[in-house]
DNA sequence: AGCACGCCGACT
DNA sequence: GTCGGCGTGCTC
């Protein structure tokens, strides 16, 4: 039996990130196990901690006295092996706290809530017990933590030893449940029962029969009424005469109420493959049977039937006897996909959702971990989904930026999927109609093998796409969101009652409030950034600290009463249609209709019924939705993105035009594209106009050659922030310096430069980004930079590390 | 993070 | 002379 335990704490800090060595107490010899939470004491005074046992041991190299675990919150891991190691990998290569990433690999509820609790302990005088403790003899820290006056006082008291500080860790994970019964009595004291009845009750005659068919299980009392047709009245009066007892059943919320699972009977059969398909799914099944941890490219233009392939390959990897986790973009995660792996799996899939609740998302990660649900579909964090036998990882839309996570840890599911095939000995698949770059590359230097689907599956050409030069329809015409062209198509499908959608595209954007007498624009008082008016809920507000005000009557700076709204929103681009066509039924989405839960389906559903004409939207709509009687689609500015100090824009670009393209003319008809820009000459838009995705990846490995960008370099981004800019910018100075002195020569350290949103939240930031090939000193370096900086000489500056950055600005 | 220790300025 | 500010270091 291993006597000690090592603890990884929940105290997220560069000094305290490693495991901690604690005494297992004998009563607890039994339950430890490596990847169970525990509760640890920790530190000066009576504060506990909530940590991850990530070893046992019996021998420690710590010379002081080892402290006893206090307790353990879990009867079973909630970290399996295979996640323990993933959580130290992570954590070494995003430059984060080990504690962090335990976290970020479970859901929120396993997150205990530390509350500190001030209790009277002696007697105090009345100012005390009733302006500060409010009559009452405990009081949550939280309540006076912002009050210094209050704060001061507390602290003497404290040291009077008239009240005591109390630490709580509160375990949030409760399964849901409802209330089930079980018979107290056995078949023969429920049959003496029934011969003192009255003979006109029949109610409990009825209910003793149905304890007597139960035996010993314990049944949900809404069952129980359902199948007898009694009352909770009667079972009230068993349990008050003694027949029953009630008792807590544990039941998993029901996230997808409203969608239908369908019974395990009646899934839907796999569909026909063409040639390429087939190709395909034999290539990555055999890797499947073969233990074969490759790493598949899957490039398929839109309408090529990836997921279909995906689809043959799950069932293969299940009738192996192995789970199978998807991976989509948040943003395509939407119910059709969904609903599609739901017909062909059934009862076997779990879907994380972002918009589950903390209890919904607990109890669809209980069923994976109990082995319950053999398919994950999710977005980003299901990457971390708890199954145990991986047969094979699928990406789709590999190339999206959002399975990078822009806050720490700072991981790319990408590569912890890769990391996970290979410890699964699963193959993984990435697919894509426009691979990113980086992809692409690898796939070029045979290290992914390219497995491609050149033609679309009901053997349609790809729609024609329209370029329309904006700053000629400005000239002749004036301003307006609407080309000619754009409008006449509109009005044709309209007449011909087919439907149209209309992107916009927000990236780089910005909608604000200007003066238009003296040009002041309303900011943040906070961040250097202006203010976003948001009609639904008539406040300007800011995107970066959430802070909010009125709408200005006037201008704050000359009191002009000429202040007015710039910039294209959702909400303007309607108005305006609604005026030219004002025949139109519209749809608009974006995060202001979609915020309320389940809106983002109905929306979708409204519009797949022909509730609408036009599905008016922002980049949410360009993904993976199909509606066979889309014809038009249309994207009002396709440039907005190319003018981001950005290396990255231009691929952006072409993937948001091609995917959104892919829209148009699903079904038998024929569709048609129109792009509205400002840059017609540009070769992501002419690219992406001729469907060509070799000559675009072509001109920008180039560029990014020229310009030494990924994927010929890697990048890191150092960021330091801190509320004076000075201070900020020395630190900088400071860690530029270091890096000079330590790094290769060949390596390109740039900058350091204020951030293009130079302040945030009160705070100024600067950046570092290095560009490298190989450089050995780099890894340890940045550590021990992390490390200096968040102890002495640095004090309040905060410092952070971006590596493989999604963006520079 | 949260707490203690220790070193300097401004008060009873 | 002490009280309390904050910079520094430690937590098994």
């Amino acid at each position: 039996m291993p006597e000690l335990a090592q603890v990884v704490v929940d105290v997220p800090t560069m000094q305290t990130n490693q495991p901690y060595t604690y005494q297992i107490p004998p009563k607890l010899e039994k339950q430890i196990q490596v990847g169970v939470r525990v509760i640890v004491p920790f530190g000066k005074g009576k504060r506990t901690v909530q940590g991850f046992v990530v070893a046992l041991d019996n021998a420690s190299q710590y010379e002081g006295e080892l402290k006893p675990i206090q307790a353990i919150m879990d009867l079973q891991p909630v970290i399996n092996p295979e996640l323990m190691n993933l959580s130290k990998w992570l954590a070494d290569t995003t430059y984060s706290f080990w504690i962090s990433c335990l976290y970020t690999m479970l859901p929120n509820l396993l997150k205990a809530k530390t509350t500190r609790i001030i209790r009277i302990i002696d007697e105090v005088d009345e100012h005390v017990a009733f302006d500060i403790f409010h009559g009452r003899d405990e009081l949550e820290m939280a309540a006076v933590q912002d009050k210094p006056a209050i704060l001061s006082e507390l602290f003497k008291l404290q040291k009077e030893g008239k009240i005591a500080i109390e630490y709580q860790v509160e375990d949030r994970a409760k399964a849901k449940t409802v209330t089930g019964i079980r018979s107290l009595l056995n078949f023969e004291q429920l049959e003496d029962e029934r011969a003192s009845l009255h003979a006109n009750a029949h109610a409990q005659n009825r209910l003793l029969s149905y304890l007597q068919s139960i035996g010993s299980q314990v049944v949900k009392q809404k069952d129980a009424e359902h199948k007898t047709g009694l009352k909770a009245a009667t079972f009230n009066q068993g349990q008050q005469k003694g027949w029953l007892e009630k008792t807590p059943v544990e039941v998993y919320r029901q996230p997808l109420a409203m969608q239908v699972t369908p019974d395990d009977a009646h899934l839907a059969a796999p569909l026909q493959l063409n040639a390429d398909q087939q190709n395909a799914v034999n290539q990555i099944n055999q890797a499947i049977d073969n233990h074969d941890p490759k790493v598949f490219l899957l490039q398929g233009v839109t309408g090529s039937g990836k997921t279909e392939v995906y689809l043959q390959s799950i069932a293969n990897a299940l009738q192996q006897g192995k789970t199978a986790l998807m991976l989509v973009p948040e943003i395509s995660l939407t119910p059709q996909i969904v609903n599609r792996v739901r017909r062909r799996f059934g009862s076997k899939v779990a879907v994380l959702h972002s918009s589950l609740s903390n209890g919904e998302r607990y109890d669809e990660w209980r069923r994976i971990e109990r082995g319950e649900a053999q398919v994950v579909v999710g977005a980003r964090s299901a990457v971390f989904a708890p199954l145990t036998n991986l047969g094979l990882i699928i990406l789709d839309e590999e190339h999206e930026s959002s399975y990078k996570q822009d806050e720490s840890p700072r991981y790319q599911a990408r590569e912890v999927a890769k990391w996970r095939g290979k410890y699964n000995q699963a193959p993984v698949v990435l697919g894509s109609a426009t691979p990113s770059l980086e992809s692409r590359a690898r796939a070029v230097k045979n290290v992914y093998h390219l497995l491609r689907l050149p033609h679309r599956v009901n053997k349609q050409e790809l729609p024609p796409i329209e370029v329309v030069d904006m700053r000629d329809e400005i000239k002749k015409y004036g301003e307006s969101n609407f080309s000619q062209k754009l409008l006449t198509d509109l009005n044709d499908r309209l007449q011909k009652n087919e439907q149209s959608i209309l992107m916009l595209n927000r990236r780089g954007f910005s909608s604000f409030m200007m003066c238009r007498d003296c040009g002041n624009v309303l900011k943040c008082p906070n961040c250097d950034i202006s203010l976003t008016l948001h009609m639904d809920t008539r406040t300007m507000k800011c995107h970066y600290c959430g802070h909010e005000e009125p709408i200005p009557r006037e201008c704050p700076n000359c009191h002009s009463h000429q202040i007015r709204y710039y910039g294209t929103g959702t909400e303007k681009v309607e108005q305006e249609l609604h005026q030219l066509l004002p025949q139109a039924r519209i749809i608009r989405m974006d995060v202001d209709t979609t915020r309320r839960k389940g809106m983002h389906a109905k929306l979708l559903r409204q519009f797949g019924q022909h509730q609408a004409d036009i599905l008016l939207g922002t980049q949410m709509i360009a993904k993976g939705l199909d509606f066979p009687n889309v014809t038009l689609v249309g994207v009002l500015n396709a440039d907005t993105g190319l003018g981001l100090p950005d290396f990255r824009a231009s691929e952006r670009t072409f993937d948001l035009l091609s995917q959104v393209s892919g829209r148009a003319g699903r079904a038998n008809k024929q569709g048609k594209v129109i792009i509205q820009t400002y840059n017609p000459d540009h070769y992501a838009i002419q690219d992406a106009k001729t469907h060509d995705y070799e000559k675009f990846f072509n001109q920008e490995m180039m560029l990014r050659r020229q310009a030494s960008y990924p994927p010929y370099y890697y990048t890191v981004r150092l960021m330091a922030s801190h509320p004076e800019e000075a201070k900020a910018a020395r630190a900088m100075a400071d860690i530029y310096g270091r890096l000079k002195q330590g790094l290769l020569s060949s390596t390109v350290i740039l900058g350091p430069t204020p951030r293009a949103i130079a302040r945030m939240k009160r705070r100024y930031y600067y950046q570092i980004v290095i560009k490298y090939k190989k450089d050995p000193y780099l890894h340890q370096l940045l550590f021990d930079i992390l490390q200096d900086t968040q102890s002495r000489g640095f004090k309040d500056v905060q410092v952070s590390i971006d590596p493989d950055p999604q963006y520079f600005m």
